[in-house]
RNA sequence: GCGUUUGUAGCUCAGCUGGAUAGAGCAUCGGCCUUCUAAGCCGAGGGUCGCAGGUUCGAGUCCUGCCAAGCGUACCA
């Protein structure tokens, strides 16, 4: 309808250009937008207001201009100047049936659009360290990126999941040497175990699950493993000094084959355990994307030869460095450490360089917002590659503050305490979980309470929408119970009996359903899909309270019955594309 | 300090990319179950859209300056 009346408009336009009443140009920026106000009808363009200036005309009669050229339409029923010049649209009531029979025919489907036009879109999130298992902060990416994602190829993108595991690097090295004191400690060895260690419990289950396995056989006295380690930050050294000079002091004693062993091993364990974790919380990846895979292809040195070549490295203080400040960035960065370890940066600035060139025509990122300042750095390494960064957006989640009632739930890291994902959907369950994630823009800060999100109350908004698609199944169900029949027929011919001022509203709800789609896809807005499901599921229990829908009229029982199928239909497609549970009862 | 994000009802947040009288949920108060699920519905109260300027037919939305908060500013990831 609102491409309908664009095009009217815009013949509009062109008449009275050809009368030399307008100038040229001026037909990109017509806007046609849903009236929010019934009097001001259904549609309405501010068309006349933005031109008036341009155009020297004094809106109100540039708006009547307008409408005098409008070509006749049999769908516009009436055309109104009001306010400042706004032209308003009443459409033909009959037309707003037409969604009913489209919602049943569609099914499923109905919504999808191929705006995208099948243009290949990556969506890389979570990617989280296996070095641990995930939070709830990492539940809040999933569950966004996995929205984003769906969203998308809703709308006619071919979409291509992606997790970046960075199973190699230093963090994994700690992970490894952390699990080695753990097993020594359960060998009987007396370890003071590193300040910038990995502290969480789970790090002995896997040390212990070594010792069942090795025995003593990779044992090595504490007296050994520490000799001659500079000084933990508890002790008064530097954190980062000890831990890399325990990681050194590891790989010689254990050497290659037993090292390798207990590092595959964390890594095993950790990253299992994550895809699990993902799985039961909905999200099928098409790709796992091993860093140390893209180490061994030798794809960082081939991106630091890049760079190289086009003259953006330099040498400082034994490090090799990357003058990202050429192109945009706030300091240089550091891609080889004076170790000869190459940075986490470097690995991103390889993958990104991947990830151009396998094709894909917009490559999306979902980040914590904490990550921001990292923005502009991997821009400066696409373009100093060559690479069209415009391709790559970045999209930010911020964190969420967990709450139980006033309760702020406490969070640490460092010392292993945090809520897991795991912990959370065993808490609140996975529709609420996502819900509660989605419900808000991404990159706001959100406050989730735990004790809301489990409450089986009228406080709780998940249950809103879920209850109302449960209501309509059991509506049907009585259907069967007084032995009514349904005549999908009859009711799709005895649509114009539904002219109850509920009824109008909700026809026209659904019709916003697939532009409303397309918005939130666009914008990477999944909280605009949750938004408009709760106003739908609002919009029928007002029709519920008000109207019986097993009423004796067997025409107009049967028109209800399709709208109101037609609404159970929606709403299960949008929470199926937020990865909700659509319950036929509650 | 610099960069960046944010500031809307008592609380948590929307606000359709500059439109018409600023909206929800929760909380508070008052109504609605012998009829399809009351996990529901209806109604009421509650606002200097952080502050001050500017841009224009029109600003919560855009620009500038203040004030306040979060994040970033590593040879960590």
């Amino acid at each position: 309808m609102k491409q309908t009346l664009k095009a009217l408009i815009q013949q509009a336009v062109v008449s009275l250009k050809d009368e030399g009443v307008l100038d040229q140009a001026v037909i990109a920026n017509i806007v046609i937008e849903r009236a929010r106000d019934s009097s001001h009808g259904d549609f309405a363009s501010n068309l006349a207001l933005s031109l008036a200036k341009s155009a020297k005309i004094n809106p109100l009669i540039l708006a009547q201009k307008i409408i005098e050229a409008l070509p006749d339409n049999d769908a516009v029923i009436k055309v109104e100047i009001a306010g400042p010049g706004f032209i308003n649209f009443f459409i033909d009531p009959n037309r707003s049936y037409q969604i009913v029979s489209q919602i049943h025919q569609q099914g499923s489907q109905f919504g999808l659009s191929k705006v995208g036009g099948g243009k290949k879109i990556q969506v890389e999130f979570v990617s989280a360290n296996p070095t641990g298992p995930l939070h709830v902060g990492h539940g809040r990416g999933a569950a966004y990126g996995s929205a984003v994602a769906s969203l998308l190829e809703a709308i006619g993108f071919e979409v291509h999941r992606e997790y970046y595991v960075n199973d190699a690097g230093r963090q994994m090295d700690i992970l490894a040497t952390s699990i080695w004191l753990r097993y020594l400690e359960e060998c009987g060895e007396v370890v003071v175990f590193p300040n910038n260690g990995y502290r969480g419990e789970y790090v002995r289950e896997i040390a212990w699950k070594l010792h069942d396995k090795v025995q003593n056989e990779y044992r090595h006295p504490a007296e050994l493993v520490l000799e001659d380690i500079p000084a933990d930050e508890a002790q008064g050294g530097d954190k980062e000094v000890h831990i890399d000079a325990l990681i050194g002091r590891t790989k010689v004693l254990l050497g290659t084959t037993q090292y390798r062993d207990i590092f595959q091993a964390g890594l095993n364990a950790i990253l299992d355990d994550i895809k699990v974790d993902l799985n039961e919380f909905g999200i099928d990846y098409k790709h796992w994307f091993s860093e140390r895979k893209l180490m061994e292809e030798g794809a960082i040195e081939t991106a630091l030869n890049l760079l190289e070549a086009g003259g953006y490295l330099y040498k400082k203080e034994g490090a090799t460095w990357f003058k990202s400040t050429q192109l945009g960035d706030d300091k240089d960065r550091v891609v080889v450490r004076d170790n000869g370890q190459s940075t986490y940066f470097a690995s991103d600035i390889a993958y990104h360089m991947n990830k151009l060139d396998r094709g894909f025509d917009q490559i999306i990122n979902i980040w914590g917002a904490d990550h921001h300042g990292y923005i502009p750095r991997i821009n400066a390494a696409l373009l100093a590659l060559g690479g069209d960064a415009k391709k790559l957006k970045v999209l930010l989640v911020q964190f969420a503050v967990l709450y139980r009632g006033d309760d702020k739930v406490p969070m640490s890291t460092r010392s292993g305490e945090f809520v897991t994902l795991r912990q959370l959907r065993g808490e609140v369950g996975k529709d609420a979980a996502r819900f509660f994630y989605l419900m808000r823009r991404s990159d706001q800060h959100m406050d989730f309470d735990l004790k809301l999100a489990t409450a089986k109350t009228n406080e709780n908004p998940v249950f809103y929408v879920q209850y109302a698609h449960a209501r309509i199944c059991s509506v049907l169900r009585q259907l069967d119970e007084k032995n009514l029949e349904r005549d999908l027929n009859l009711g799709m011919k005895s649509l114009k009996l539904l002219t109850a001022s509920y009824e109008v509203i909700l026809l026209n709800s659904l019709s916003r359903y697939p532009e409303l789609l397309e918005k939130a896809a666009l914008n990477y807005e999944p909280h605009q899909l949750i938004h408009y499901l709760r106003a739908l599921a609002n919009d029928f229990h007002t029709y519920y309270n008000a109207h019986q829908f097993l009423v004796d009229n067997v025409s107009l029982r049967n028109a209800r019955l399709n709208l109101i199928t037609a609404i159970k239909q929606v709403l299960s497609n949008g929470l199926t594309l937020l990865g909700i549970h659509s319950p036929e009862a509650m």
